[in-house]
DNA sequence: TTTAATATTGATAATTGTTATCATAATCAG
DNA sequence: CTGATTATGATAACAATTATCAATATTAAA
């Protein structure tokens, strides 16, 4: 897989994820595509979101259950639901913890720091 | 399985568990328990991993790849390595935005905020 | 100490999420 | 166009975890 070559089915995969807010798993994702190519493979999904992750255009989000994709790159943290598994953007700046932490942490070389809140979603308190 | 009975392994598991500094997969805990009860099954260990970390005794660890299990249930962050996949206890106090962001945040309620950090490990950079 | 109720176990099957394989189809430089 | 190579769809394989169930262990009460 030296030289990338265009798919039409990469690019679909990858404008669904940029029109969303929410995070979608591979599935929800393989559901959605499929309305435009119904013969779409799981196995091309995975493939290709994989490779948009290494590319850096999107993010990989592992929680609980199967992981989650967000075409949102820029450093933000996240709310997951404990009742019902969603997943949320926390927009609001924080100070990144990495640096401070790496001049007193001395058993290897800290490059990022990612923060998860777990509470319950609006949507499950009402119920 | 309303009132809870006494087993010899999920006491074992347990005890395994505190003398760790690491954070083993359930894998790893049916290795070693099986030194001790050469008959337990992984679906054992597995049972009484969630139970134990229903009862708040031990909490789970969610990454890349399997889950971890960790006895210290006291606040605390985490290092993985993004090379060998280790993990390690990061005891640098540190405070938790998780109030801070409650007051601006409206989306839901946050009970608790988990932090990672990801990097390399000194053993995985020597090599 | 026995008994009866029920929680726990070991063995194993089933499920879920993900990756690998491979023949065919699509892409694209020359 | 054509040839070289990448991407696809179909499907098998895999890894981590959960479910099922008959047999066993625990425990409260007789």
């Amino acid at each position: 897989m030296a030289v990338l070559k265009y798919s039409r089915q990469r690019e679909s995969i990858k404008n669904y994820l940029y029109d969303r807010e929410d995070h979608p798993t591979a599935d929800m994702v393989y559901s959605s595509i499929r309305e435009q190519f119904p013969n779409i493979s799981l196995g091309t999904v995975y493939r290709n979101l994989s490779l948009l992750v290494e590319l850096g255009e999107i993010q990989k989000i592992t929680t609980e259950g199967a992981d989650r994709f967000d075409a949102r790159v820029a450093p933000h943290s996240h709310f997951v639901c404990r009742q019902c598994g969603s997943v949320l953007d926390v927009m609001i700046p924080l100070d990144n913890p990495a640096e401070e932490v790496n001049r007193c942490w001395d058993q290897g070389e800290i490059e990022e720091c990612r923060m998860n809140f777990y509470g319950i979603c609006n949507h499950c308190k009402k119920n």
